[in-house]
DNA sequence: GGCATAAGTGAATGATCGTTCATTGTCGAT
DNA sequence: ATCGACAATGAACGATCATTCACTTATGCC
């Protein structure tokens, strides 16, 4: 009983990891050629699988693509949805808000969150009509529940600071901040300091919200 | 003689007009399908032109486009540097660092400057290992003259205000922010507005240095 | 007009692309 | 042990790719 349960899961397994190597692969893949290198030749050699494999999974090699963009989408997603809900649920207090604004710049410049392989691909991905029409652009400013926490903790210490200004307006020049230093970082991995985009960051909510940064 | 000096210059234009064409053609042709979905076949139906013009003119079509991420930075570096040039020698009141920073703000959103066919280039270009490797990554946030004028500017208004920080940070802060309006512009060109990115960088101009925006 | 030089052309070429599918290997059930 | 079902393989295929080059056309000079 337990052996033919194993030998099932195991099977299942499998043909679950292969479509991950497959996933993982290919990102490599991107990664070091661009989409437009990306062929299913590299791609068979980065994996080491045999060449109908990508076929079998996944039905075209666009369709790989497709899938994997949709996939990192997910991932980011997760990885901001576990930051979000751990916020109390309503940001009363401004000392609140601009803690959470506090753990955001941190998490946002993360090697978790923000590495070579995220930047890149990000940027890969937005290169592509397909993808981009298809709204997989992986890193959505509007519209996110990313954005409008944001936005709830720009409201709260607008009205804590008497911050002249629309709150709206607070909350995107934020966001497009921090859009702003993963371009630096994308265009100069080596001169970037996380610790410095932090501070950048810091700085700018100072700026904004003063006595709370 | 002015015969003889029309058709030699005509015959230079001619030649001069091939390759304009073949960039513009190129350009085009990225912007519908991506660099992995520009081939000769595509830029010789969108140009007109012979098949063996792109070999001709260029030697093969990696170093076509190449050459055209080299154009458009060149393109952008001029249209900043007839912006910068046009600045006071010294910006010596902040005043006049008031009124550049308004400028850039208004430039960086033209029509002229910022439109689909930049943003979707620009975010080609960047996305493509060899180009970025060859330092053609068209908008250079670091190590421009626009960063360094930027960075007088903030120096200039920092003393002013008194505002505490580094200004070399706010400095670093307000030319991300351009650069996350970009690419917000660049996600979503239907929900941008000109007007409203402006007033976006008012907004957090006006947090940093008050009394001046 | 005649000649030399350079620009322009596009059919032909070989390489490489993504995809297919007949075949082989694997595993669980009988 | 045998069989059915499905995963995995990779040689083969036609399509498409970038590039070449023999050839035609245009231009400048005498």
């Amino acid at each position: 009983m337990a052996s033919a349960e194993e030998t099932k899961k195991k099977r299942k397994v499998d043909k679950g990891l292969h479509r991950e190597v497959l996933l993982e692969a290919t990102a490599s893949v991107i990664l070091k050629h661009g989409v437009s290198g990306t062929t299913i030749s590299r791609i068979q050699e980065e994996s080491g699988l045999s060449r109908g494999m990508i076929n079998l999974h996944f039905q075209s090699k666009d369709n790989l693509i497709r899938e994997l963009a949709i996939h990192m989408t997910q991932e980011y997603n997760d990885a901001w949805q576990s930051f979000t809900s751990q916020a109390p649920q309503a940001v009363s207090t401004p000392e609140d808000a601009a803690a959470r604004l506090q753990a955001l710049f941190a998490t946002d410049f993360s090697e978790a969150v923000l590495n070579e392989r995220s930047a890149r691909l990000t940027f890969a991905f937005r290169a592509e009509p397909d993808l981009q029409a298809l709204g997989t652009g992986y890193i959505e400013t509007r519209g996110t529940e990313l954005h409008d926490h944001v936005r709830r903790c720009c409201q709260v210490l607008c009205d804590a600071c008497g911050t002249q200004g629309d709150p709206e307006k607070v909350a995107m020049a934020i966001m497009s901040l921090l859009e702003g230093l993963w371009t630096d970082f994308h265009a100069h991995p080596g001169e970037f300091s996380r610790e410095n985009a932090v501070e950048i960051c810091r700085t700018t909510a100072r700026a904004f919200f003063p006595g709370y940064f």
